[in-house]
RNA sequence: GCUCGAGUGGUGGAAUUGGUAGACACGUUGGACUUAAAAUCCAAUGGACAUUAGUCCGUAUGGGUUCAAGUCCCAUCUCGAGUACCA
């Protein structure tokens, strides 16, 4: 009987799903492992080769540990709410819940004929209300709570409004909205409820502002400062520009040092580690107050609060410098300079994110009139305003010092306003000197002479003393803007009276997304849900609030916009834990059995998103009591990139003839991406396919080389544009679903990118052929497995096969394994091994990476039950030890020959057997002999 | 610019953490089987000289530490990833 893979993966995938092989349960003895794979966005293209190299990863591990005695958590799902499903909807108005059961349909099966170990009675999918009813849960929950600084966590905002009630806000420490003005516990008292919840909302780790955000005309919605990449909307490619809306908020900065000090606490890579980090960008500093000087239009002293990370360059302010957007801008320009501001804000807003990104060489400015007035020298310090000052980092306004800042001294240059030096022996003429390891300060009264450090320290003690000042950490991390104007997405549990939100009763979510008649903004700007032709908010829930049946739209007007495509992944790895519980997020056991993630594979692209913000929401669950682990995964792999092979042909210019590669040169040609698909072994071309291919191939001519046609290749992204997708369904047709799962594996090393050949897969997939014919004999295929003792060469082979395969799952280097497994069958075929002991442990070794042939072995050698459930094989030092071992033996360093000796032969005893030997040698040679020393248990080692 | 990471045959990649570099696989070449092809099996395969033995050179480049360096240290070059007027 031959290796059939198509009948035996069929049979086998039948099986597992048959008897639950791989389901989880939630009470046992055993220990706990939870393996998680970051769950896929169901896309109409189905899955690429590419896609499926972490869960195989994954999967391995998970079946690995199943071995090892662990009852193991592997679930999937789909986050199935995004912005292609709805993008599809607007053009042909199918429903996106439509086009995305499909897309879930061929994902699962794709995944299915892969043969991973999920446990698919858990599947969660984000855009599913019974899902989603969840993650408005947890809004409310956040909605519900503050950021207490004193305690540094998030508390219930009842302990709020009781503080008010009793003390005003005098004494609380918050992370809040910076505009709050304080009030007394009478004046709380006497607030009208509006007012009250007005306050609240300032402190609420969800809320309401009026914010600058990033907008996208074309995808009609804003976008998150993760979903923009070099200026444009991350998906399509669109340009944003900056506009003031009332959004949703998440008061994620509250919990920015939190971010920073978790990192240390997990293994995850260090680049994703760094990337955070970055992300979050902490840097210490001092925020210093200049007070304006009067003017005739502005009598006031306006405080400016800038933040510096260099208060000891304090006396080197030449000038400020505020952000065009800033909001002192208007009270302060003299009415002289008032065309001339108003030219260069008009002219600023104009520009979008990206010209103002791709042009950061040109300076410009414009001088506001009014000045500052040094805090120390009481100096007159003029006012500009700059595009190079941004307007969403720190205060939005700098100290502009042009001796120690690059960009201030490019701008002082620029506009001729003076650079004054207050570093000791250093020239400034040619450049700004920020060394801060080599400052010296000078011409700057009480900080003359200090060191970067010491002048820091005492600057702003100063600063503190004049109450102008104080240190202060600033991050760049700022709050997240959590409204989306769009349909497929989870609705907010918001409803609006008298203009201040509210949150529907919890025992009444989830609430559904409506029907609309249209998948696009309405014309009035409204998001899509405006276009609703009937809300699911329906008499029953509307009652609750009123007790009489309701117009939403004109007495308690609902929450139009959804919620960001990250809400749904942030706590889906608790939600699988427990997930068709409909009375909690999870009960109490199922936490307390599994608690969070212990292998978290996924691409490294999610760092600063999803990753970042999961971490957010945890810690916030944590803090209210209803997770138990602050961070929710507590190893993470990124998993690389598989890439395509694009093939080129050469058309010569103005023809219809195309040209081998090797001859081009011959020719001006222009390159086409044909499909990967059409290409044999080698690069070489099917002429005839190609032609059938695409219709411009048709009466297309080839000059070819030896007979050939030779492409070009070029490696790149996987995609449908350049006709490199290889599907895996295609390579499990051919050459079955374990060899895609082990060639997937030697590819190389699972966190680097690395092109797909498929050409490659021949290697493995003999392999398995091989393996196959080691349990069979003779062209019939007789099962010949027999009880013959096995020999200390079959013991030695498959021991340091156990070993090895070990270490590999352990330190995460499947590819190696791959290569031990082929060594290990080729030594037991070349050994005529057919001993039962042997070949049994070998099936189990073999069974994580290709779990059919291992399952249909298993049951040829006469077990029920499944291969999955038995433990792994142990490893015994006993049948590696020999009796000798051979001594490498190294002459001034230069490895030169080899003598065996007894194991447990004493190291003096060699060295005097090596001087034999020596003497001997240098006999026959006619020579001295060396002095021999032996480097404990490593090497012999002669010396001349 | 800054922060990480990586440079090993024709190709993907090994190398027990300082101890015989190139495992394993692809590809290539030769051979066996075959009318032929496919499939399968066997052999060779870093480079140079020698073709019996062998010798020399080789892990991006230049130095250094060491009996011994792909591995550790310093400098340089190249590529990749992230980030970017962050005060």
């Amino acid at each position: 009987m031959n290796y059939d893979f198509q009948d035996i993966e069929k049979k086998w995938q039948k099986i597992w799903a048959e008897r639950g092989t791989f389901k989880a349960k939630n009470n046992t003895d055993k220990p706990k492992y939870y393996v998680l794979d970051m769950f896929p966005y169901p896309s109409g293209a189905g899955l690429h080769v590419g896609h499926p190299l972490g869960y195989i990863a994954s999967d391995i591990y998970a079946r690995y540990k199943r071995h090892k005695g662990f009852n193991v958590l592997h679930p999937q799902g789909y986050d199935s709410f995004g912005l292609p499903a709805e993008q599809y909807a607007i053009q042909t108005g199918q429903h996106p819940a439509i086009t995305t059961e499909e897309n879930i349909k061929t994902y699962r099966r794709q995944l299915d004929q892969i043969g991973f170990s999920f446990d698919w009675s858990r599947e969660v999918r984000t855009s599913d209300p019974k899902y989603y009813r969840w993650t408005q849960w947890i809004f409310i929950e956040l909605f519900n709570s503050w950021y207490d600084k004193n305690e540094d966590k998030a508390v219930a905002i009842d302990t709020l409004i009781q503080l008010f009630e009793t003390n005003g806000n005098k004494d609380v420490n918050a992370v809040c909205d910076e505009d709050i003005e304080q009030f007394s516990a009478s004046d709380w008292n006497r607030y009208s409820k509006k007012e009250r919840e007005a306050i609240l909302l300032k402190y609420r780790l969800t809320y309401l502002a009026e914010a600058e955000v990033n907008w996208c005309p074309a995808l009609g919605t804003v976008l998150a400062n993760d979903e923009i990449v070099n200026g444009v909307s991350e998906r399509g490619g669109h340009p944003v520009v900056r506009k003031k809306m009332t959004q949703w908020m998440m008061r994620i900065s509250a919990y920015a040092q939190r971010l920073l000090d978790g990192l240390n606490t997990i293994d995850w890579p260090q680049p994703l580690k760094d990337s955070q980090t970055n992300w979050i960008g902490r840097s210490q500093g001092a925020s210093v107050k200049f007070y304006t000087i009067p003017s005739e239009n502005a009598k006031e002293r306006f405080p400016i609060e800038v933040f510096t990370t260099r208060p000891d360059t304090i006396f080197g302010v030449s000038f400020m410098t505020l952000a065009p957007e800033h909001e002192l801008v208007a009270k302060i320009t003299t009415a002289a300079q008032k065309t001339e501001v108003k030219t260069y804000i008009e002219a600023t807003a104009k520009r979008s994110e990206r010209d103002r990104m791709a042009d950061v060489k040109t300076i410009s400015g414009a001088f506001t009139g009014s000045y500052a007035e040094h805090p120390f020298t009481k100096r007159q310090i003029p006012i500009w305003i700059g595009d190079y000052v941004l307007a969403g980092y720190g205060t939005g306004a700098v100290m502009s010092v042009p001796c120690g800042d690059q960009r201030d001294y490019d701008f002082a240059k620029h506009f001729d306003i003076a650079i004054p030096n207050i570093f000791e022996g250093v020239d400034i003429s040619n450049e700004a000197f920020s060394d801060k390891d080599k400052t010296v300060i000078a011409n700057s009264d009480f900080l003359n002479g200090l060191s970067y450090k010491k002048a820091v320290k005492r600057a702003i003690y100063e600063l503190e003393k004049l109450d102008q000042g104080q240190g202060k950490i600033n991050y760049r991390l700022r709050d997240a803007v959590f409204s989306r104007q769009r349909y497929w997405g989870e609705p907010f549990p918001v409803y609006y009276v008298d203009g201040m939100p509210q949150m529907i009763a919890k025992e009444h979510l989830p609430l559904k997304l409506p029907e609309v008649e249209k998948y696009l903004p309405t014309e009035t700007g409204e998001p899509p849900l405006g276009n609703a032709l009937e809300w699911a908010w329906d008499t029953k829930q509307a009652s609750v609030v009123s007790n009489q049946l309701i117009d939403y739209k004109t007495v308690f007007p609902l929450e139009l916009n959804t919620m960001p495509g990250w809400a749904g992944s942030s706590f889906y790895f608790n939600r699988y834990m427990d997930p068709d519980n409909n009375k909690e997020l999870f009960s109490k056991e199922a936490m307390d059995y599994w608690q969070d993630v212990d292998l978290y594979i996924g691409g490294s692209e999610h760092a600063t998103g999803h990753l970042l913000y999961a971490r957010f929401w945890q810690k916030f669950l944590f803090d209210r009591g209803i997770v138990l682990k602050e961070e929710f995964a507590k190893k993470l792999i990124n998993q690389g990139m598989i890439l395509g092979t694009s093939a080129i042909i050469y058309r010569i210019s103005g023809t219809d003839k195309y040209v081998s590669k090797g001859l081009k040169s011959n020719y001006e040609t222009e390159e086409l991406r044909v499909d990967v698909n059409l290409i044999d072994s080698v690069d070489v071309l099917d002429v005839g396919a190609l032609k059938n291919w695409q219709p411009q191939f048709k009466k297309a001519e080839f000059l070819l080389e030896d007979d050939k046609y030779i492409v070009g290749r070029e490696v790149e992204k996987m995609s449908k544009r350049w006709y490199n997708v290889v599907n895996p369904d295609a390579i499990c047709e051919a050459y079955g679903a374990d060899a895609l799962r082990l060639y997937e594996m030697f590819l190389g090393p699972l966190e680097q990118s690395k092109p797909w050949n498929t050409a490659g897969i021949t290697g493995v997939y003999s392999f398995l052929k091989k393996m196959w014919r080691l349990y069979h004999s003779g062209v019939e295929g007789i099962f010949k497995v027999t009880d013959t003792t096995p020999s200390s060469d079959n013991y030695k082979t498959l021991h340091k096969t156990i070993k090895k395969v070990e270490e590999d799952i352990e330190n995460f280097s499947f590819n190696t394994s791959v290569s031990t497994f082929m060594i290990a069958v080729n030594e037991l075929s070349t050994q005529k091994c057919t001993s039962r002991a042997i070949l049994e442990a070998l099936v189990i070794l073999v069974s994580p990476y290709a779990p059919h042939i291992a399952e249909e072995l298993w049951e040829k050698l006469g077990y029920k039950e499944s291969v999955a459930e038995v433990p792994f094989p142990k490893f015994e030092e006993k049948y590696l030890i020999e009796s000798s071992k051979e001594y490498p033996i190294s002459f001034n360093g230069k490895m030169r020959f080899k003598l065996e000796f007894p194991i447990d032969m004493e190291k003096e005893a060699i060295e005097k057997a090596v001087m034999e030997h020596q003497k001997t040698q240098a006999q026959l040679q006619g020579r001295t002999p060396k002095k021999v020393i032996v480097v404990p248990g490593k090497i012999v080692n002669i010396v001349g």
